[in-house]
DNA sequence: GCTGGGTTGTACCGATCGGTCTAAGGTGTA
DNA sequence: TACACCTTAGACCGATCGGTACAACCCAGC
């Protein structure tokens, strides 16, 4: 008993490395089984709806790790530039230790999209809405929040797919340090309707 | 026998379709059967390499519409702000045309990554090497022109991302719009380190 | 030691996978 | 019209899919 609640959350993350390295369809039980070292009996014991609720139960945790160590201080008090600094930060550490996927940008573009809609579509949101957040708070303008606050988080994925494509590691902090550079440093494109 | 060489074209067509609507993985024989209309019979007929031949007839297809359509007219002689402007307007049709999805970037995300390794990196590098080009010709210097060349084809896969991520189809396009008016108008961001 | 409830590995299920093969059907040439 | 050829549909193959059932197992409380 006390051992069970303590290992669900064990293998939520070792099905999150296997849905990243798989994905959803090429994660198949026997994969998840070798991988965990849980056999079909475990995991249907933690997850009683299958594969859909693993696949739910880790797209909750990672929403919930960003929720808690991104968007929210993406909002505290403090510094808007440090903080969307800090931002960056966490996100590059956290896709550089994970291969490079988000599996929710993934998910996104791949089949998996119909079936896990709405919690694709919450990561982003939140994501986007703390960003605007900040932004509007370091002085722009809410039209120039908005659309920074989408071009970077979209510039974000963007990144990830061309890093991966071009098998280049090191591409992805490059291309984060230029979307930061972007939105720190404002530009003469800053007329857009802004009063700083 | 004139017959044959005239069809398999047209079912590299609806196999892109089938391969953007499913994936590799989730595009299985029945369902490409179903959707191509043909039989098991005519689809190992025209691609005797199975479903790994059929996805690469249709990422070679994909590739040379993208070579001829949008990387040759982009360093083809003419104005490059122009040359440039023709390449989104391209791109944009191409992708609403296609509910927004662009089978390197989607492969890119998945597992199908290795297997196609090759083509996704050549797809990307020769998209970005012909927009440095015409960068270069609009006047950037050689670092920059890079780097925008980069962060450009980088903001268009993420569009497509946060756009399918969102299912805002019209996001796309303004998003499109912000990424090209970042490379048009020349800010004063524009002198980071281009001697070099 | 027992015993009993919860946890586990695994045999097994029907369905479907990618791929093979063959017999029927269609086509072009004479 | 008749023949030779080739395309085609679909039955069929072993393997594997996601999921279920169940028996062995572990370890508290007595």
């Amino acid at each position: 008993m006390s051992r069970t609640i303590a290992e669900r959350p064990d293998a939520v993350l070792a099905l999150a490395n296997t849905f990243r390295l798989h994905g959803f369809e090429g994660a198949s039980l026997s994969v998840i089984s070798a991988e965990t070292g849980l056999g079909k009996g475990s995991l249907y014991n933690f997850f009683p709806g299958g594969k859909e609720e693993m696949a739910r139960a880790v797209l909750d945790e990672v929403n919930t790790w960003f929720r808690t160590r991104v968007y929210e201080p993406l909002v505290a008090p403090g510094e808007p530039g440090t903080r969307i600094a800090e931002m960056f930060e966490a996100a590059a550490s956290y896709f550089e230790s994970r291969d490079l996927v988000c599996l929710f940008g993934a998910f996104a573009l791949g089949q998996e999209r119909e079936r896990f809609a709405a919690a694709i579509r919450e990561y982003f949101v939140e994501w986007i809405a703390a960003l605007e957040t900040a932004l509007a708070r370091a002085g722009h303008g809410p039209q120039r929040s908005h659309d920074l606050a989408i071009d970077t988080v979209s510039g974000i994925q963007g990144a990830l797919v061309i890093s991966r494509a071009l098998g280049e590691t090191e591409a992805f902090r490059a291309s984060l340090t230029r979307l930061h550079a972007r939105i720190t440093r404002p530009s003469s494109n800053d007329d857009t309707g802004d009063v700083r």
